[in-house]
Parts: C-alpha cells; structure tokens; sequence
DNA sequence: CCCTGATTCGC
DNA sequence: GCGAATCAGG
C-alpha cells in the first residue's frame, strides 16, 4: 500500500469521524487491518474498542499478571517449532486450524447495514463532522456491474451520499481553527492536522450536494469511484 | 454468528 | 514500515 500524503489525510479524516477501521479500510480499499495498523503507527487517537482492557482501573488483586496477553500467533509456532520436544510423538500438533478463512472478511454481503452511526467518543478527540454515508451507494454501484449500455452510459450518478451540512456545535474550544466566515456551505476537507494549530478547512464553495468543493471533491471521490470492481 | 478494534510478528 | 493473522469483547 503507497500511504501517501493524500492517503494519510484521508485516514486520519476518517479515523477522526469515528469512522470503523473496516469502513475506512473500504473506502481506501484497503482492509481494516491496515487502517489499524497504519492508524497505529501515526499515533491517531484511539477510538472506542469494543474490548476493554482487562484491567483497565489496576488495583485489583492477583496480579502477578502484568501482561500474559502474550499467546499471540507466535505460540503457534512456538508449538510447531519447540513441539518436536515434548509432544512431537504422540500426536501432531496440529497446528493448522484457524488459518483457514474462517471469519475472512464478509466478502461482498449485498445487503449490508448502514454503519452505524458511532456514538460520540468522550476522549479528547473531536468528531469534526458526522459520519459520511457512502457505503449504500458504493454497494449499489458494485451490486449492479452488469449493465448493457454500449451507447447509453447511464449517468455518473455520484457515487456519494449528499451529506447534510453537518454544522457541528462548537462545544469545545475550536479556537485556531478558521471557520468560514459566512455561513453558507463550504468545502470541509481538512487542511493539516486535527487538532494542531494550524489546522482548518478548505473553506471553499462546495459543489452542490457534496461537502466538498470541487478540487478536493475530484480526490475524495476518486478513489470510491476507482474502488468498484 | 456477526461486528468491532488491538496486537503481534513475518515480511 | 506494512499488513495478515490472530486475539478478544459486544
């Protein structure tokens, strides 16, 4: 994957709306473990994971356990290699059995849910804009690839949800951050980094129906529209 | 079962 | 650095 510039700024634009990872790693076309792991690596901030840490208030007692998390794959290959010690005879270890695409990715379920709207993190971060649903509409155009129109192209159709103007509340200190000095619509792609003095948005007229003005429209959409395959 | 994100580790 | 495999909670 060729994390660029303008990959990086999308992700972390994602990643900051509370976007899933799996749903990120979509409209990158990428999987979800790669916006984790990407997202990881650029010390984006943490969104609620449905696993809690399992000790999340310390204190408690026991602990001796300061971090046995460690089974980790290598265990299975600690086995494989190390099994010929002590259980190689027996039996085989037998240590193929997840690897088969078990869960995999729930390959092109037709139907899927809307994501869900994610519930506003209480950390430090900033939901900057609500949550963009594009998923239907990808889906739709990549559930109907098969389409008879050597001369008749049905229309480009964006492939985008209208996004309603988002007007997000400023209930914390968006001091820094330029907003639009008018109120009418303006392009939200973010300029620079959440959350660092210098960040703001495009600000430009956005084109009708989208939440981004045209230049940045071509580079958000692109991808979504190169995606379907 | 499905979803989710986190972590580890081979590449 | 990257991401698949894996883990683990809801």
């Amino acid at each position: 994957m060729e994390w660029t510039d303008e990959t990086i700024a999308r992700l972390r634009d994602l990643w900051s709306q509370g976007l899933s990872t799996a749903e990120i790693g979509r409209q990158l076309s990428i999987t979800k473990n790669a916006v984790v792991g990407k997202a990881h690596r650029l010390g984006l901030p943490p969104r609620p994971s449905p696993i809690r840490n399992r000790k999340a208030a310390d204190g408690e007692a026991g602990t001796t356990e300061a971090a046995p998390r460690r089974k980790s794959p290598s265990k299975a290959k600690a086995v494989e290699a190390a099994g010929s010690d002590l259980f190689a005879e027996g039996k085989d270890a037998a240590p193929a059995k997840a690897a088969s695409g078990v869960v995999e990715k729930t390959a092109e379920t037709p139907a899927r849910k809307a994501p869900s709207a994610p519930e506003a993190p209480k950390a430090p971060v900033q939901p900057v804009a609500a949550a963009r649903v594009v998923s239907p509409v990808q889906k739709e155009a990549a559930a109907a690839p098969h389409r008879e129109a050597p001369i008749t192209p049905p229309k480009p159709e964006p492939r985008v949800a209208p996004a309603p103007r988002p007007a997000v509340p400023p209930r914390f200190s968006t001091a820094g951050i330029d907003r639009p000095t008018r109120r009418g619509p303006s392009c939200c792609w973010p300029i620079g980094d959440p959350g660092t003095p210098g960040f703001h948005f495009c600000g430009a007229t956005p084109l009708p129906g989208k939440p981004y003005c045209a230049e940045h429209a071509a580079i958000a959409y692109v991808k979504i529209r190169d995606r379907r395959d």
